[in-house]
DNA sequence: TTCTCCCTCATACTTTAGTACCAATACCTT
DNA sequence: AAGGTATTGGTACTAAAGTATGAGGGAGAA
């Protein structure tokens, strides 16, 4: 009988092989595939006013009523404006006048809603 | 000599085992770890109002006063105010008048630019 | 109930804002 | 040189904003 030896060998293969498996599996630290996922956080931005270039430049506003215009948008009469750039009240007054049409509103204090709503004043 | 039939039987046993251990290694898939990796992103936060309700109620406004302040710095006019509220310009004017002197200003200009900057309105 | 705010409105007044002209100067472009 | 625009300023006027003061009614607290 040939055979016995044979199957008997391969009895002893099946049965050492398993173990090698075994042993892999208890032995070998699981490979790690490290998978590294971008988590965006968004951050409360402080404060950052851009100005939008853009729509200023729709406006066509002048150097000086675009000088006006933000000393408007921070609460300053038209008297505070001519003392603060140098001017006469009237040469203000034009001047508000004139940017008020171009930025298509009445009173200057649509004229500073929109400035901020249009982002081209802080 | 019996040594002989050991040391061919360890070795089949040896060959066996370190072929298991190669067919684990093979077989085993490799175990993915997901490392999440938190990523500090600036996005330009888009208008994100809060109201300070701090700020609000130091300055001690009336229901109506706040209103009123609220029309103000949206532009609107006295007479757009009146209208809206269905109050007379009288009336508007006299709320105007107390809420400049809660929030020690002089002109609606000033009392806009303030609300904004103390965040009691958007 | 009396006291105190709040809300309402009115009259009278002053101040600021805004409009509608015009005009001189300067600078830049055609 | 001529035309356009920006800057400045003036006068005269109208409109809106703001102040001062008084007053009546309503709601809630003492």
């Amino acid at each position: 009988m040939e055979n016995a030896i044979d199957i008997y060998v391969g009895l002893i293969a099946l049965f050492f092989t398993l173990l090698g498996i075994w042993i892999a599996t208890q032995l070998t630290k699981p490979r790690v595939e490290k998978v590294i996922v971008e988590k965006e956080i968004l951050l409360p931005q402080k404060e950052g006013f851009t100005l939008d270039q853009t729509e200023l430049e729709k406006l066509n506003l002048t150097n000086r009523e675009y000088e006006v215009l933000q000393l408007i948008a921070r609460g300053h009469s038209n008297a505070d404006i001519a003392n603060s750039l140098f001017l006469s009240l009237s040469t203000v007054k034009t001047h508000t006048s004139n940017l008020f049409v171009k930025m298509d509103v009445k009173r200057r204090t649509q004229a500073m809603e929109k400035a901020r709503r249009l982002q081209i004043v802080d």
